[in-house]
DNA sequence: CGATTAGGGATCTTGT
DNA sequence: TACAAGATCCCTAATC
């Protein structure tokens, strides 16, 4: 529903060009990321005026209807050359987290276990450097905490942006948020969302949802979702 | 049992 | 000033 208005090939390199001029421009304050890659993901999600409002008039899911856009409708308002404010709007904690999935440097911390479908898990062996990172970028006084940073991801069950998944550990972007945030919507592919449903059998995923987790988690999972 | 993980109320901070 | 979006603190419960 998104590809009559998707930018083409030249809109979309133009808009990481200035995604990364406006980078360069601000490389002092909370841009202080680590790749060039992750840079232009986080800025050209914010270039929603490259983007037909009609869209998200369109949003394919009701749970979001909390959500506010009032950001987006201040994006659209804004320029590239003009209100630069708009654009540098605060790193939110969803958008870190989607954006560590895709970082290989942080494999190790974070991980899909059904990425089309927005599922994530936190490796609990790393999952405090994951949170301390967090705070680092987002500046905070005292080191963020998996569980300052946990108490954060329970309140977008809320507003729906994140939900808990009943596995240790395990989150998932909601359908909107994920429509929003993936790469794949860049690169004008469609995606079919499927919201997780639980069942007894074992789960069955290409990632490296390996005999770790079926040893830790399937019987008791299977005795959950019996009551 | 002890360590993790999960959930949520209350209050504070920061930025718009 | 009001509000958003956490951040922080803290306590309790469930699970491993």
């Amino acid at each position: 529903m998104f590809l009559q208005s998707f930018p083409d090939q030249d809109v979309l390199g133009q808009a990481f060009e200035d995604a990364l001029e406006v980078l360069q421009q601000h490389s002092d304050r909370q841009m202080q990321y680590s790749t060039g890659y992750k840079n232009c993901l986080t800025v050209i999600n914010h270039h929603h005026h490259l983007r037909a409002s009609p869209s998200y008039s369109a949003a394919p899911s009701t749970e979001d209807q909390g959500y506010s856009w009032r950001n987006v409708v201040v994006s659209e308002q804004s320029n590239l050359n003009g209100k630069l404010a708009a654009h540098l709007k605060k790193l939110r904690l969803f958008e870190y987290l989607h954006e560590s999935l895709y970082d290989p440097a942080m494999a190790n911390c974070i991980q899909w276990v059904d990425k089309p479908n927005g599922v994530f898990q936190f490796v609990s062996k790393n999952k405090e450097k994951l949170a301390e990172l967090w705070g680092e970028r987002k500046g905070n006084r005292k080191v963020m905490t998996y569980q300052k940073m946990a108490r954060a991801l329970r309140n977008y069950g809320r507003t729906g942006e994140i939900i808990k998944i009943r596995r240790k550990l395990t989150y998932q972007f909601s359908a909107v948020v994920l429509q929003r945030l993936a790469p794949s919507y860049f690169l004008g592919k469609e995606t079919v969302y499927h919201p997780y449903i639980p069942s007894n059998q074992e789960y069955q995923c290409a990632d490296d949802w390996t005999s770790y987790n079926n040893y830790m988690y399937n019987n008791g999972y299977a005795l959950q979702h019996a009551s």
